[in-house]
DNA sequence: CGAGTGACGTGAT
DNA sequence: CATCACGCCACTC
């Protein structure tokens, strides 16, 4: 069916994640209507580790700190990030503010 | 079938 | 302002 899951939305949002730019999990769990489902989407983000292009790294906790980074299997999430020009320090996001992406603001 | 857990978030103390 | 506790949705034991 062309039925879009709630797992294939959220992997479309991540893919569509600009380059330097990062979003939390409540933010794509609201676009998606989840509000409260946030852990949901952490969950899907899980499931799409298994998948390829999916930028996981770039998909963060509300508070800009790598909260997913031990699954990523190492530094990789915060070296990738700092490829893209986003500093990192203790497992948190510098400028997150800045560096934050709404789905609903910018891709909506 | 019921209880527990989890890459979170918000509210209350 | 910081910390504790509860709630959400889906999955596993």
């Amino acid at each position: 069916m062309d039925k879009i899951n709630a797992f294939d939305a959220i992997y479309q949002v991540v893919r569509e994640i600009p380059s330097g730019r990062v979003t939390t999990y409540g933010a794509i769990a609201a676009y998606l209507g989840m509000k409260g489902g946030a852990r949901m989407v952490g969950w899907a983000m899980n499931a799409s580790h298994t998948l390829a292009d999916i930028p996981a790294h770039r998909v963060v906790n509300r508070n800009g700190v790598l909260t997913g980074k031990n699954f990523f299997g190492g530094n990789r999430m915060e070296m990738l990030l700092a490829e893209e020009g986003i500093r990192v320090q203790d497992d948190q996001i510098i400028h997150f503010k800045q560096h934050f992406w709404d789905p609903s603001a910018e891709l909506a």
